[in-house]
This record gives C-alpha cells, sequence and structure tokens, in this order.
DNA sequence: CCCATAATGTGAATAATATCACATTGTTAA
DNA sequence: TTAACAATGTGATATTATTCACATTATGGG
C-alpha cells in the first residue's frame, strides 16, 4: 500500500485528522466514527475512510477509530514518531516569532540551528538558548547539527541563495515563507508558506461576491 | 465570464504569477510569454493559459503578455485594486510579527485595528502606531474601522469564539492562523495557514523516501 | 446462538483539474 | 503584399480527486 501514489492532499489532511484526534483525546474520547470525525475537520466521512485506506485498515467495523490508535497510525505513516531538526535562516519578525513559539517543540520538531546575516544579530543568544550564526557557515552547521528541514523566513532576494546551501548542506526537505518560487533539486521537497497569497485569495472572494 | 465558478487553484496561482510578474517589471522585462512565466512559476504554460482564459483575453498572439497590463488584469480580477483593512486578533509571537512586517501594506492591505485579551497589552502602541484594544471591543471597534479582513493569530481554544466575534462585527473574510477548523456562517470565507501541517507533509516527504 | 445495528472499507460513478495539441491570429521582414 | 513565425486561446483528452452506495464485518442484546 505504501507504494501507491500518495495524493498531495490527503498528506495534508492526515495532518488535520491527527490534530483534531489529539484535541479529541485531551476531552477523554476514546472511540470516533468517521461521521463525527469528518464534521469537525469539514470534510466527507467517505474521504476519511479513503485517505486512511490508501495505508491501512485502522478502524473496527461497526464502531468506528479508536482515537489514541489512530493518533499513532498518523504519526507512523506522515514520519512524526521521531524529533526532526529544524535550521532556521532568517531572524527577521517571523524567524524570530517562529523560534519563540512553543507550538513546534510540541510537535516533535526542535530548532538545533539559526542563521542571519545581520552583524548586529550574528553571535547573539534565543531565547530557547541557540546562539545565531552568520549564514556563511550554514552549509558546515546544518552538517554537523543533522538538521533535516530548512526553514527559509529571508527576504525574496535571498531565499534562493539559501535554498542552495541549504541544499548543500544535505538538507532534503525545506519550508520556505519567502514569495518566490525557489529552484532546487528533486531529492529535496520545498512546501510553500505565503500569507499574502492567502489574503489575496480573500480579497478575490470579498470582491466577487462569493 | 466572471460567472463561471473558477476554481480555487486557479485564483492561488493568479496570486503567484501576479507577485512573479511584479519581480520581472523591476527587471524591465515588458513582454513575457506563458512558457517564461510558467518556468518561473514552476506551472504548466497551458495551465497560465487556462487560468488567464476564465477571465477572458490578456495575451498577443505571436508575442505574449505584456507585464505590466497583465499585473493590472490580474489584480482586477482579484479585487486588488483597492486597499484592504485588516484586523489583528491576537498579539502573540505572530500576530506581533506581522503587524511589523512591511510586506502587507505593500500590497495594500493596512491593519486598522488590533486586539487581545492580555491587560499588559491593551492600551500599548504597536510600532505602526495602532494601539492594542480589548477584544471585548472587538465588534464594535470593527465596524467603526470598517475592516474588512478578520487575522485570527490567537491560541487554538480561543479561535472560534473570535471567529464568532468577527463575523457579529460584519467580517466575510477571516485568515486563521490558529491550528483548528472554525466555523462560520456561508457568507465569510476562511483560509488556513498552518505551519505544522507543512512540517508534517515535508517530515512525510523524508521519512517515505519521497 | 442468531439477529439487528452500526460504521467501516471499497468499487463504481462523478466531478474537478491539468495537460495536450492544434487552429488561430498578431507581428515582422523580405 | 504575403509568407514565415511565434505564441496565444481552446476543444479534446487524460489525469486526479471526491463522493456515493453498498457489501462487509464487529458488537451487543434478546
Amino acid at each position: 500500500m505504501k507504494f501507491a501514489k500518495i495524493p498531495m492532499a490527503t498528506i495534508n489532511r492526515l495532518s488535520i485528522y491527527m490534530r483534531t484526534l489529539q484535541d479529541l483525546l485531551e476531552e477523554e474520547m476514546d472511540v470516533i466514527s468517521s461521521e463525527r470525525l469528518a464534521k469537525q475537520c469539514g470534510v466527507n466521512p467517505a474521504q476519511i475512510r479513503k485517505d486512511l485506506a490508501y495505508f491501512g485498515e485502522f478502524g473496527v467495523r461497526g464502531v468506528g477509530y479508536r482515537v489514541s490508535d489512530l493518533i499513532n497510525q498518523i504519526k507512523e505513516i506522515l514520519g512524526l514518531n521521531r524529533n526532526w531538526n529544524l535550521a532556521m535562516v532568517g531572524l527577521g519578525n517571523l524567524g524570530s516569532a517562529m523560534i519563540r513559539h512553543g507550538n513546534f517543540i510540541k510537535h516533535g520538531y526542535i530548532f538545533t540551528s539559526a542563521f542571519d546575516v545581520d552583524p548586529q544579530k550574528v553571535g547573539k543568544r534565543l531565547p530557547n538558548g541557540l546562539i545565531i550564526n552568520h549564514v556563511d557557515e550554514l552549509e558546515e552547521i546544518v552538517k554537523e547539527r543533522e538538521a533535516h528541514i530548512g526553514i527559509i523566513a529571508t527576504p525574496a532576494s535571498a531565499a534562493q541563495s539559501v535554498a542552495n546551501q541549504l541544499v548543500l548542506g544535505g538538507i532534503n526537505g525545506i519550508l520556505n515563507f519567502a514569495p518566490v518560487q525557489i529552484q532546487v533539486p528533486d531529492c529535496c521537497h520545498v512546501e510553500n508558506v505565503d500569507f499574502t497569497i492567502k489574503l489575496d485569495c480573500i480579497a478575490y472572494h470579498l470582491s466577487s461576491g462569493g
């Protein structure tokens, strides 16, 4: 099953299901049907079952899914039953905010290095204890600290060059906040986050009366 | 043409095209083919033409698209030839970072109000001159300052209640950073941004050898 | 033990989206 | 003026994703 090509959208949804299930677990719910879960996630129940079916059978017919089991299964599927080391590049408003934000650690994402070009910032210690390094040292330090994922929170103009450095440092996953399309070799997976695109999308809906 | 149902993905891409075209304009390029633009945006050339075809004919056969014209056309389509007022709710790390970030104003998105529940924060002045109001006043102030779009940058637990307030305040577009699915009436359009979902997606790709 | 019930898992049907391939049409130059 | 060219716009096709509908199978009660 793991060899079928899985839709990207499915992976995204699995992450959402997991988040919701974790909330349900805190509310001491131990079994849930696809119908109830679907409602809470804003999707179709069959969608959930199909998404899960790519990877196996996790439910009990006539009963539903055991919440804690399903969480673990999805973690297994997504590769979240371990920690991932993050390298943050660019400590402007956004980069700093993310490092201060506690939510990542909670989900097993750990910042093990941080970089900037600003001499004012290099050498400073961040709230989480990390010392900011100069981007010139990126390749070396990223290797040394075994970073798995690079986060680009630099201005657009620097993004491609940073991406190149990250790839040289052996990184195969990049979360890109810069509003440009970066080019990387096939071995590297890029996810883009662009707030203004989302705002544009809202603007469209507002102005076309939808 | 404006009455056909436009794919969501098309709207997203239009925003990306526009961003890329703006870069090209700065490089003094005045005409571009769908092929070159496609390469730069990482999509298929036919995709660009199809996306634009939903709204009209903007190119010149045998030549391509005039960069500055196309930017204006896309702005028109997306409703970006005007300003949009933003209400920021939640001035933690992320909310504060966004307000400090200059990129929004550049694209016509203007913060006209900011809210938090923390008495320590209420009354403080932000770098852009805005004074932080208490969330209790949200509905009233949002109406008064004609906010069009609400941004939820609160903890997950507060998100739904804030969304309700925003809707009461007459807001029809919400950008939600809280990692929960919020429920709103049909008249309100919600876009979600969740970094950890993106990270999960990268983790999946890294661990399943893709 | 067997039946009623409930909710999964899944093949088939549908819908949405992306790509191809080419006819169409401006442009340029001889 | 006209032919060669280049790149759009678009119908047809292929691909992908979602939803339906029901056969399947655990569970619990009579």
